[in-house]
DNA sequence: CGGCTTCCGTTACAACTTGTTACCTAGAGA
DNA sequence: TCTCTAGGTAACAAGTTGTAACGGAAGCCG
């Protein structure tokens, strides 16, 4: 994984630098942010793996924009209060909080509870796929990482342009579960993925015509695709199990 | 979603049933255990979505029995344990743990971090798709999670849209339970039951139209239902057995 | 360089899914 | 039996996906 980007959230400067500061030196990407609407900025402008966020930010609650937040993303959130009661951090636990410390903190177990829920999360968003020069046996097909070829049940070798093997290698990296656009545009360019020139910007349904030409070559009917189903307002899921054989 | 499984893991009886019946009258399935062996051995029969670990078992460690399961599987553990020190702690979340609580807890509280963890691990999907990908008997008939597909008694294959089979499982998951409207919605919409862009609000009849059209693919006779049946005045049973098989 | 081929994103349209509405039947209680 | 209401169902509407056709870009070859 690239290096973490945590996203400081408290009205307090000193607080908010001292724990920035902190991180920075700890490995991290930190930024500060004061507000809903600072959050809301970061998270538009690129991407935030992890936020902690202060309960009491002057006119606005920290509970409540956690809760805001989770409704609409998967950004984990650790809240930091002064208020260590307990009905005031069940009440963070409650909006989906991934974790509640209590203020004044160790640095350290900051820290330690920092790692545990990125670790967390990125365990279960493992969509990137790095195995690439395994091989994959999948429904009676196979899939050589190693000279990128695609053997059918009966041995023909199926040619696969390259995008469409990308798109294959993000579906045999996570079988049965269901990948949506975003996330599989998001695997395709940044695997290095060699891919078009256009580039597409996901506003038109490419990986819907992608998923298409790769069914028309490895699903013996197309119209009735027994491997790479819909998963109707979705994406796409990968219905086999996948062997996967670590490279010779 | 379906009631979560609890295992409840402390060498202590008194603590472990105390907790064990605690988790049950707060709407969990929970189970004890105290060794290693045992949560394997619990783990080997059936799902096992979050355990509650101390961390003193006599004459092993709970921090390092965390670290193996870790790295074997992906279930969410909560370690449990009189030693609150900062240091034991942090040793605590470095081999993966979700989250320490510290004894004596705050009965409640520990009811808010069980919930906050599985409603974490159920975004992240791990522990809905295990359960998803079961082979589930019912009836003559069965379902197969993993490739979505319905084989009727007679061995035809069955072609159910995304939602119909999603309402298949949530009335697979919960056999012999009458099940109200608003809770076949809710557990619809909540795992990432595939669906509609339109989104019910729940006013209309959807859930009727739904179990309509199921059973006019999996009943015999559609007018006279032997496995999906009324139950007037509040939804809708499923009135067969289920066996499910865990995926392999 | 020009022509050919291949790859891939876009568009348009048909087919399918699914929620809503309206109407009707069946069943429970008086 | 009558009445009232819950539930079955057909018809419709809105949204989503499959697919064919199109076109631009890059590579290959002479």
């Amino acid at each position: 994984m690239t290096i973490p980007r945590l996203l400081v959230v408290d009205d307090d400067e000193e607080t908010r630098t001292m724990l920035t500061q902190f991180l920075q030196q700890n490995g991290f990407i930190a930024h500060g942010a004061q507000t809903e609407a600072e959050i809301r900025d970061r998270m538009q402008a690129g991407r935030v793996d992890l936020i902690l966020l202060d309960v009491m930010l002057g006119s606005e609650s920290g509970v409540e924009i956690c809760a805001r937040l989770r409704r609409e993303q998967d950004v984990p959130i650790i809240l930091v209060s002064a208020l260590s009661q307990d009905h005031q951090r069940m009440a963070g636990y409650e909006v989906g909080a991934d974790d509640y410390v209590a203020k004044p903190f160790n640095p350290d177990l900051l820290l330690a509870r920092v790692r545990a829920v990125l670790q967390r999360a990125s365990r279960s968003a493992s969509l990137v796929y790095r195995r690439q020069l395994a091989l994959f046996r999948f429904g009676g097909w196979s899939y050589d990482g190693k000279r990128d070829e695609v053997l059918s049940p009966q041995g023909f070798q199926v040619a696969l342009s390259q995008r469409e093997s990308s798109l294959l290698k993000v579906f045999l990296a996570n079988p049965h579960i269901p990948l949506k656009r975003e996330e599989i545009q998001a695997a395709l360019s940044e695997g290095l993925a060699a891919g078009s020139s256009v580039e597409s910007d996901g506003t038109g349904r490419a990986i819907d015509m992608l998923v298409g030409r790769l069914r028309s070559k490895i699903e013996i009917d197309p119209k009735d695709p027994q491997m790479l189903r819909t998963a109707r307002g979705i994406g796409y899921v990968l219905a086999v199990d996948v062997l996967e054989e670590p490279p010779a």
